[in-house]
DNA sequence: GGCGGGGATTTAGACGATTCAATTGGGCGT
DNA sequence: ACGCCCAATTGAATCGTCTAAATCCCCGCC
């Protein structure tokens, strides 16, 4: 009753385990008729290889951790489609997991995908100088930064943040703001931090443009509402007239609160967000945004890793940044209203 | 250099490989000055249990695969969070896969689990009567249906779907409304047929109301802008003054055309979702929805498998059903205005 | 001083698949 | 008819961990 071996294959085939092992990894050294009788004896068990024994034996397992910051967001759903795309070539599978931004959850996630001897790791880590992290690759675990750059030893694959926070910043500049909102968070945050600094360069060569911070603890729909409520509150002359925000989500829920304080988007607050996931083209007041290649990202990244993998010595570690674009919707264009 | 095994720890302490697993195992078993050294050992050497032979060995794993449709939907993120919080309890790992409404898919994820021997499987299946479902479990795989009800030999967790068709039907009819859409698909789903059932029980009832019907391939913001456009379309005579709609999120792609097209929510369309996402509170209107209890889901479907694990002989199949919740907000409703 | 008791530790198989060296057997050449 | 060669198949060792049974050793008791 219990899942049959390849040992019941065997002996209900008549044969050795090692001949059903070689049908099953190298077929053409065996006899066709030796072949097929093993094969009808697999399926008339209903055989299915035991990935355990296989990866115990192999030393090497078959499957690449995934551990992204919130599944929730589409721009890592994204990225897992274009890592999980390129796992597939390589007959392995990835296994997704969520931190929630919750240094706790990453780490239990590391332990467990460690535990499991995977390939190797594709992580977006809360804090990419985390000890936890270096000790794993230490350990030989070989991983790869994700939307977020390394600084020597590790491979990673992000995008250059600044740009996109001086891309924002430019474009809501020279359509004549002189008060802008950078909403984001937690500050501690590599991406957060450098798309503000982003905004912050081009911010202080114009000179006369006041930029105010608001900090959030974790960038959903929900804390961007409220962020919002708390800016519409403000007094009017001092209310920023543009908000650049560290990520789509924050700034839908951002948008919403707008609407119902009764401010128009653009007119009266111009809005520009990051990552460019779908609901954005298709929010209420369509959503300017810095598009990142998310699946190119998680595509990428697994690139890297298998490469690393099948190279085992002489691999160098690389850092692939992409551009940024930013792509100009309503939310942040007076001339189309 | 390779990552050291309970032999290398066992030398190193100067004991057999037996105490070491003891110390692993039942700490207490072991003399306190030994469990010491031991330990010593394991940190200094920087072992990491394997996985793959403690499954191999103890003939079961310690992860559960969950098989969802639509990994970007929040209403899977939170069911799944749900059966993580469960699992994290029961010490054992959650393997999420995104089947992407997509057969095929499907199955390559149910392969991969069955080849990993997972102790059990959690899945929204495309079709539930899928013979390699069967199969599947005919081999011993215990599988629990999830926001799908199970006919007899396995257990699932549902929500009464007809009920919640019934629910949203009724206000909408209440309301006066005597041209309704339903908008889902695909219709060969359980859930979107059962919901359809439920509005079309109510639509008969009441005699002289008009029910059209909108199928889509996939529920998602995009396509459920591509109907919006091509419901606002419709000359207004004809025109449903009225929505119900599968999910929520092709229903807020839904009421973003609405509003492009210059249609008021809900006085010249009245909307009532599926699902009570986050997002439906926060829509630019705010979504009526008929809320699902999805991380109560996931929690009873993971409670359901343990058991079935544990109990292993002696288990009975069960099938459990919730009762959703009809949210009213504005997007259906005529006295908030 | 010998012996039993019992706590601490060791030993010796599994678990299932893979691989490679060793063996078998059939066909062909001389 | 003999031997040789090669294709096909077999058998045994291995991966790392767990556990049940066996062994060891120290103590106290008679």
């Amino acid at each position: 009753m219990a899942t049959p071996s390849i040992k019941e294959v065997a002996h209900r085939a008549g044969v050795s385990v090692g001949t059903v092992s070689n049908v099953l990894n190298r077929p053409w050294i065996v006899a066709p008729a030796t072949r097929q009788r093993v094969q009808d004896s697999i399926s008339a068990l209903g055989f299915v290889r035991n990935e355990a024994a296989r990866h115990l034996r192999a030393g090497r397992s078959r499957t690449v951790g995934l551990v992204v910051l919130d599944v929730a967001n589409p721009f890592f759903t994204d990225l897992a489609e274009g890592a999980e795309a390129l796992a597939y070539e390589h007959d392995t599978v990835v296994m997704l997991c969520n931190s929630k931004t919750d240094p706790v959850r990453e780490g239990h996630h590391l332990d467990q995908l460690e535990q499991q001897r995977v390939l190797g790791i594709l992580i977006t880590p809360f804090d990419s100088n985390d000890p936890r992290l270096t000790a794993l690759v230490d350990r030989g675990t070989p991983v790869v930064l994700v939307d977020r750059a390394a600084d020597r030893g590790l491979c990673s694959v992000s995008v250059d943040d600044q740009l996109g926070g001086r891309l924002a910043g430019n474009h809501l500049i020279q359509s004549g703001h002189r008060r802008i909102a950078f909403i984001g968070g937690p500050f501690t945050m590599q991406q957060v931090s450098d798309r503000m600094a982003g905004i912050t360069t081009v911010v202080e060569q114009a000179g006369n443009v006041d930029l105010q911070l608001f900090e959030v603890d974790v960038m959903g729909v929900v804390e961007g509402r409220a962020i919002g409520e708390q800016v519409a509150a403000l007094p009017s002359r001092s209310r920023p007239t543009a908000a650049f925000i560290a990520n789509d989500l924050l700034a839908i829920g951002f948008l919403q609160a707008m609407s119902v304080a009764g401010l128009r988007v653009p007119r009266d607050m111009a809005i520009v967000g990051y990552d460019d996931i779908d609901f954005a083209r298709a929010a209420a007041v369509p959503l300017s945004s810095v598009r990142q290649p998310a699946e190119l990202l998680g595509r990428s990244a697994m690139e890297l890793l298998q490469e690393e993998v099948e190279a085992a010595d002489r691999h160098r570690h690389r850092q692939v940044i992409f551009q940024p674009d930013l792509i100009v919707r309503e939310s942040s264009d007076f001339k189309r209203r």
